[in-house]
RNA sequence: GGGCGAUUAGCUCAGUUGGUUCAGAGCACCUCGUUUACACCGAGGGGGUCAGGGGUUCGAAUCCCUUAUCGCCCACCA
């Protein structure tokens, strides 16, 4: 026996992980058995672990290890993303301090390097995981540039080509000056920040007026194509037909005329930017205008920028607002706050910019996708209240733009064999973009070399969205065995801020490319806030070393406490490190539980006494209960709940009343049926908790288990749900309140556990007789003893409304015993009185239900027989 | 600007169809206790006008209206 009183977590758990690796137990191949599919949300290839994958690979373990006990297939394939902008600026920002710009290198020699980066710090994160404990099939890890991965993507893309639904475009798109791309619509997030709104003067063409607009941006003014006005505000009635000058550059504009301009803003004049804003761009369109670029990629002025060429765009805003100020243009400058895109990876400023693009239509992939989780509930949300957001996106949802200007990630399959706008082709590999370039241009004699492959990359999400069927090598091989064996996966496990990115375009990718959906659950998990509800960041400081918690708590402690802390899917949590520590608790006092038992002596030869049975069928009663309610909250994704449950189960139910009940007296040995009982239901408690805390439970699995009937608990067998007694557990809850009471009545007397006490009961058919038993044993109490008149009409505590009594022993304050049941005697008496006004009340009684009344009723006789027993006892006092 | 959600004990949260069990749980707190698993323990206990106001009903934490505060998502107002 181990004699330490603390449970040391550390060897053990990395001994547990090693077994349950050396015994292959995470690993899935397809057999007979119902699977359970799980695949991670793949983590960027160079991130380390924080709070939020610990919450969330805590939750997908906890399934999967479910799963696994209940006898099926369980499958959890683990892999990475190549995150293609978040590793690329990492790449750049590295080769940067070395010196080494990435505009000196070739496509070729950066791509080395991002995959040098890659294979010495990527899959860091999965070590990671380990040490929590994830159960992940370690052998099917997958990385989305994987070589069959992208040959999956780039299938994708031709197909999706081919279908009509990629097409190349000219549009405006959101452009990150700083890692010099587009970005998708998802990928620009807006934050509030104070700027200026410019009121600027333009001259009207042979005149001396001025007309003033209002802009935030004063160095688009050199892109500016013409001005625009409300064709019924009569302010500018004059200038119909018009021209004005743009100041600086002295472009002559237009003034056109638009009911798009809001009379209320500003100064009812708009200036006109198509090639900088999307609703000029709209304008520009339909008014013919001209389309004037002033920006180089990386947002500084090109050659229309004048004597601003080269300068970035920031700082041409605060010199040209200067030089229009003396040029006497600039009337007025207000403070002004407005929400401005920025890049979500490099936080730069988002410039709208006109550029060629890939894009993919949206219209028809979303119907699928819509009526599955919305009409069908095919697809369930949790919470389900983010189907409301799922929706707007959905019925509002504009084509995606997949291409990047980016290197690290799946080259687009165009190829390009002339200067015309359509002088290219999508194929799968360059010799069959050759065949259909030769057969597009009549020209059979073109050679490879004359084809060019677009430069730029795709999307990371245009990979990540194929994730749940591309893991299975469903869209190379859309037959084989192990797609149509786990396809469609059961659970997904994310944060609510990807829900359009990846949740809702691997729906839209499932139904497209499989026919069927990807998964049956989402389970959406919150966000990890510290205490004071901010959000974890590196800025604020305030995210604990995910890997140090583990160390300092367990990886059992910490999977435990992140659940204790948990509310439902959906909602954050506030991180509290006393939870972990409450998690530890728990693994220590599940320990000592194992050191009592194993304590003991065991006897054979003698009988098991009547008291063990009856705690041994309360406690098996008492465990099918907890257990069909963790079921229901596990079928309600409410995993912690179902942890509470266990939690309260094993520490109040199993150690603070079972095994006080069944514990054999000081150095008295233990009967064998007894103890094998305990065992056994020892082992059940652990069966229920390892998907919780693994590696505790494994651990004393196997000191428990000396009969070898299973080998390793992560595969053991999951309790069989059972019709339980439920007469017994309200026997033994009546039974545990009269304990309570009489323990109280020491307590408040001052009445020491080893004075031995009387109780009387006066009515004998209140309750099973055998938990009389448990009574004598747990309190100290020699007889109980049906009562007589004197009895009760003697000094005496009554507990549970006078159906037990003890005898005043002499150290009784008579007084203030009296003046306690008078108290009692006006409570009740009150209490009667606001039961007979209900009852009295002829609405209640014809309309409430006959059951709701009878309620009433009953408290009503109860209440008049507690008052005529408190009266007669207060008399004979 | 539009949509969604929240507000219940000191803290974090449960409360499914309005009606014993509805005012709860865990933690924290208070008191007592070192009894032969565990003080990372045991036993006992206190604590809430269910955000404010109004309404429907015999009856409201629960349904309706309204106010306040907070959060999230979406949106091109220069």
């Amino acid at each position: 026996m181990n004699n330490s009183k603390k449970y040391n977590a550390k060897e053990i758990e990395n001994k547990w992980y090693q077994y349950w690796m050396d015994n292959n137990y995470f690993h899935s191949t397809p057999d007979d058995r119902e699977p359970y599919t799980i695949v991670i949300p793949p983590p960027n290839v160079t991130g380390i672990l924080h709070m939020g994958h610990m919450l969330n690979n805590t939750i997908q373990d906890i399934l999967i290890r479910r799963a696994r006990l209940q006898g099926k297939n369980a499958c959890w394939v683990p892999g990475t993303d190549h995150a293609s902008i978040a590793t690329e600026a990492k790449v750049v920002a590295k080769l940067k301090e070395q010196g080494i710009d990435k505009n000196d290198l070739t496509r070729d020699e950066f791509l080395k390097h991002a995959w040098d980066w890659t294979n010495e710090y990527g899959g860091v994160i999965l070590e990671q995981l380990k040490k929590l404990g994830a159960s992940c099939d370690w052998d099917r890890t997958k990385f989305t540039l994987d070589d069959d991965m992208s040959e999956s993507v780039i299938k994708t893309f031709v197909d999706l080509y081919n279908k009509g639904l990629i097409y190349r475009g000219y549009r405006m798109v959101n452009w990150d000056p700083e890692a010099k791309t587009t970005l998708s619509d998802e990928e620009v997030e807006y934050v509030e920040k104070n700027g200026k709104l410019y009121h600027i003067n333009y001259k009207i063409e042979g005149t001396d007026e001025v007309l003033t607009v209002a802009t935030t941006r004063p160095e688009t003014i050199l892109g500016d194509t013409a001005i625009c006005i409300n064709p019924n505000d009569e302010r500018h009635t004059h200038l119909k037909g018009k021209k004005a000058i743009v100041p600086i550059c002295n472009r002559v504009i237009p003034i056109i005329e638009d009911e798009y301009v809001d009379l209320e803003f500003g100064t009812g004049c708009l200036k006109v930017t198509p090639a900088h804003d999307i609703n000029d761009k709209a304008l520009g369109d339909k008014h013919n205008l001209e389309v004037i670029d002033i920006f180089n990629e990386d947002a500084t002025l090109n050659s229309f920028g004048l004597h601003y060429k080269g300068k970035d765009r920031f700082v041409v805003r605060k010199e040209i607002a200067k030089e229009l100020a003396s040029l006497g243009a600039l009337p007025k400058v207000e403070d002004y706050t407005n929400k401005v895109g920025v890049s979500e990876r490099t936080k730069a400023v988002i410039e709208p910019r006109l550029s060629d693009q890939w894009f993919l239509k949206m219209n028809d992939l979303v119907k699928p996708a819509l009526k599955s989780v919305l009409e069908y509930d095919d697809i369930k949300l949790f919470p389900k209240k983010i189907e409301s957001t799922y929706r707007h996106w959905l019925e509002n949802i504009r084509d995606w733009n997949i291409s990047r200007q980016l290197w690290w990630g799946q080259q687009i399959p165009a190829y390009y064999f002339g200067d015309g706008n359509d002088d290219f082709v999508v194929a799968e590999n360059a010799k069959e973009a050759l065949e259909l370039a030769r057969a597009k241009s009549n020209n059979p004699n073109l050679k490879l070399t004359d084809l060019k492959q677009d430069n730029d990359a795709l999307d990371t999400w245009f990979s990540s969205w194929l994730w749940p069927i591309s893991v299975f090598d469903g869209i190379r091989n859309p037959d084989n065995k192990e797609i149509n064996y786990y396809y469609p996966t059961n659970d997904l496990v994310t944060g609510p801020d990807i829900i359009f990115f990846w949740v809702a375009r691997m729906i839209f990718a499932g139904y497209e490319f499989r026919k069927e959906k990807p998964f049956s659950n989402v389970y959406f998990t919150g966000i990890v806030r510290d205490k004071q509800g901010r959000k974890m960041s590196k800025s604020l400081g305030n995210s604990p070393d995910a890997l140090k918690l583990i160390e300092d708590y367990s990886a059992d402690a910490v999977r435990a406490g992140m659940l204790l802390l948990s509310s439902g899917a959906g909602n954050d949590l506030l991180f509290d490190e006393n939870k972990l520590q409450q998690g530890k608790q728990f693994s220590n006092k599940i320990f000592n539980a194992y050191r009592l038992v194993s304590g003991w002596k065991i006897d054979d030869t003698i009988a098991q006494p009547e008291e063990n049975i009856i705690a041994i069928n309360w406690f098996e009663a008492k465990f099918q209960n907890a257990f069909a309610e963790m079921e229901d909250h596990f079928s309600k994704y409410r995993l912690s709940d179902a942890l509470m449950t266990a939690y309260k189960l094993i520490w109040d139910d199993f150690c603070s009343w079972f095994l006080e009940m069944v514990k054999p007296a000081y150095q008295k040995p233990i009967d064998a049926e007894t103890y094998n009982k305990v065992i056994e239901l020892f082992e059940n408690n652990l069966k229920i908790l390892h998907p919780f805390m693994p590696f505790l439970t494994e651990e004393i699995w196997h000191k428990l288990n000396t009969r070898t009937k299973e080998q390793a608990l992560i595969v053991s067998n999951y309790p069989k749900q059972n019709d339980f007694d439920t007469q017994i557990i309200a026997d033994f809850d009546y039974t545990s309140e009269v304990i309570t009471a009489i323990r109280k009545i020491r307590k408040e007397k001052n009445i020491s556990f080893k004075d031995t006490l009387e109780l009387y009961v006066s009515n004998k058919q209140l309750i099973n007789t055998d938990f009389d038993l448990l009574i004598k044993k747990l309190c100290n109490v020699t007889t109980i003893n049906a009562t007589t008149d004197a009895i009760k009409n003697a000094l005496s505590f009554r507990i549970k409304a006078n159906e037990y009594y003890i005898p005043f022993t002499e150290n009784i304050d008579v007084e203030a015993e009296k003046e306690k049941m008078q108290e009692e005697l006006n409570y009740t008496k009150g209490f009667l009185k606001s039961v007979q006004k209900k009852l009295s009340n002829e609405r209640f009684v014809n309309n409430a239900p006959v059951k709701v009344i009878e309620i009433e009723r009953k408290k009503e006789a109860d209440a008049l027989e507690k008052i005529k027993v408190l009266e007669d006892a207060l008399k004979n006092v």
